[in-house]
DNA sequence: CTTTACTTTGAAACCGGTTTCAAAGCGTTC
DNA sequence: GAACGCTTTGAAACCGGTTTCAAAGTAAAG
């Protein structure tokens, strides 16, 4: 069954009119006479007239959409920050759409060049394979950045403050009595991971503590197996930075077949700030990311650009706080929040 | 910085022929001689040529795109579903966008409309709002309905067997040994949730037992309120059917206050089969709806269509399984999987 | 050597909108 | 009543591809 839409033609010869006054009609690009306006309103009516985006976006080079790609559709933390975009873009007059990139290379570029073929007017991409340079060079939108070091042709990277969340959290499981913090090491290839690291080891050194880490992706599938691997070669850890909100579920799993209780034998801080860290038992002590203002302040970005065309380009790095919930033994008169700068960190740099 | 794109009639300079013979040699729709199309490949790596999809789609009606539409973007059932659908699409040359209608009737209708008006192939959505039948009534491309009754202009609907599910879960808790199993009854305005509610009623009256159950939404923010009031009204239950896998978390947070064990005090069985339900702990016995065929078989559904316009309105309805784990105690005998008659159900009914 | 058949090719039309441009219509002013 | 300025309007160009169509070129057949 196959519908035909009505055109701006049919629309035109209905109302007795060019399509030319009809067009203008719709856009209030210019005067129309009151008589004509309202013949023209009725035949839209009559005839069910939707414009046709891709005729119009073919003319206007603009089809205000945000592409927003990820290396996994089952990514929480990243689908939070989705929404977030979403309804910021959505609030402006623009629709995002999202893109599974599956971690594979060739669907990245598939989707940025399917995004800059239908004349997307940005992309907001998470951190990703590095030899997609080329592709990014070659694509004229403007593209913000997710968790990643501002090198490359970026119009914007927007992070949290890895470096006061690797630290805030570390400090938080001292003060609450911690002697053999453990550091479930996100990976180094992103400068969000290298950040929190060092925030780790930095107050580590501070409080003349030895650093231990273990190696851990951030996929779910890896949680189970990097636990263990940590309860091995730490069997006396009393406090755990997981890498992840979503890593603790499998960490839970093997403190508990282990007999380990959470939080009176070992603490756990971990790190996102998901919502489902609150629905866990016990409830997860966390670093919160700023979910809501990364993504809505990406997706301003990209419609600010839109409008002004402003070429500096800058690095936002947002403050984190700690959430203290179930998984730490709070140190005496403590409130549920921990630290945070609250301030927003603006770099500019000329491009 | 814009960089600007180099366009077909570019490359036909370079190559010192006509746009037309270009677009012949990206698209092979005619035959062009070894010479010239090789003139015409140097001058199209020489400038780097992208085609304007937007500007092919114009004239194709086609833009090789699968629509996603959800209620939610966080929601893990219909995000796994997606993974599903956007592999299958990306085997065939086709890409998937997901769109988050936050179950706000108007931005579905928006992306109903943005989805046609960019020439997507087809459209996939999820259980919806029922004042959308005009937006889809005016949309001219196939849609797959997920998790819906047949009604309205669809092009299939695809689902896995509710019925079977809400019987499944329910003869294997009393196998288990459950005495006064409760179902938390999913919305009955969606005939999934009809269904299984009736596959639980039946199973209970087929032995003699009084059907008891809480009315329970699908999202995770009502999991806690609802557990609750669970236990408050059958403080007695010794079996529960969760709405859904994520349910579940808030289920045993409640159980767990209450100091009920599982599966010693209490059993469950989630339903959907998502991943997160095997890193919970204990690890969820569920019902698991065949998430990657129904995906797949959507997405191909869309694909054929564009090849064939076979114009017959189809329902699916795919098999289910029991995955047992460990809230449930087995009766002897039993292995980790059980029931499910492995037969897809087809139903056709001409428009 | 002419006729016929087939292949390769570019000019032009097309997809469905938006915008430019010039003409027509109308009111004012001198 | 002629000249001027302003508003409204439709014809035509445009966005960047794809496809049709007819012409030109080539090979085979008579």
């Amino acid at each position: 069954m196959v519908i035909s839409l009505a055109q701006i033609s049919d629309v035109a010869k209905l109302a007795g009119v060019s399509p030319a006054t009809v067009s203008r009609v719709i856009n209030g690009s210019a005067k129309v006479s009151e008589e004509k306006a309202k013949r023209v309103l009725e035949a839209i009516k009559a005839t069910g007239f939707k414009p046709n985006e891709i005729a119009r976006s073919l003319y206007k080079k603009s089809s205000r959409i945000i592409g927003y790609i990820v290396p996994s559709i089952l990514n929480i933390f990243l689908n939070e920050i989705g929404r977030a975009i979403e309804e910021e873009a959505f609030e402006h007059g623009y629709k995002m759409i999202l893109c599974n990139s599956d971690e594979n290379p060739k669907k990245e570029a598939a989707y940025i060049q399917m995004l800059t073929a239908m004349n997307a007017d940005g992309i907001i991409i998470t951190a990703n394979n590095d030899n997609l340079d080329e592709e990014i060079r070659n694509c004229p939108l403007p593209i913000v950045v997710l968790d990643k070091e501002a090198s490359g042709r970026y119009t914007a990277v927007v992070q949290s403050d890895n470096y006061a969340g690797g630290r805030l959290a570390t400090e938080y499981l001292l003060k609450c009595g911690s002697k053999h913090p453990v550091l479930m090491r996100p990976p180094q290839k992103y400068s969000s991971g290298r950040q929190r690291f060092l925030g780790y080891v930095e107050v580590c050194e501070e409080h003349g503590i030895q650093p231990l880490y273990i190696d851990s992706p951030f996929s779910s599938n890896d949680g189970l197996r990097c636990s263990k691997e940590l309860l091995e070669r730490f069997p006396y850890v009393d406090g755990i930075l997981a890498v992840n909100d979503m890593t603790v579920l499998s960490l839970y799993k093997v403190l508990l077949m282990q007999g380990r209780r959470v939080p009176d034998d070992i603490m756990i801080v971990g790190y996102d700030g998901i919502e489902l860290g609150g629905l866990m038992t016990p409830e997860l002590t966390t670093v919160l990311q700023p979910i809501e203002e990364i993504g809505r302040l990406s997706a301003k970005i990209i419609i600010d650009q839109v409008a002004d065309k402003t070429p500096d380009r800058q690095e936002y790095i947002l403050p984190v706080k700690l959430k203290v919930r179930q998984t730490t033994r709070p140190p005496a008169g403590s409130s549920d929040e921990f630290g945070g700068t609250g301030e927003t960190i603006l770099k500019k740099d000329g491009v």
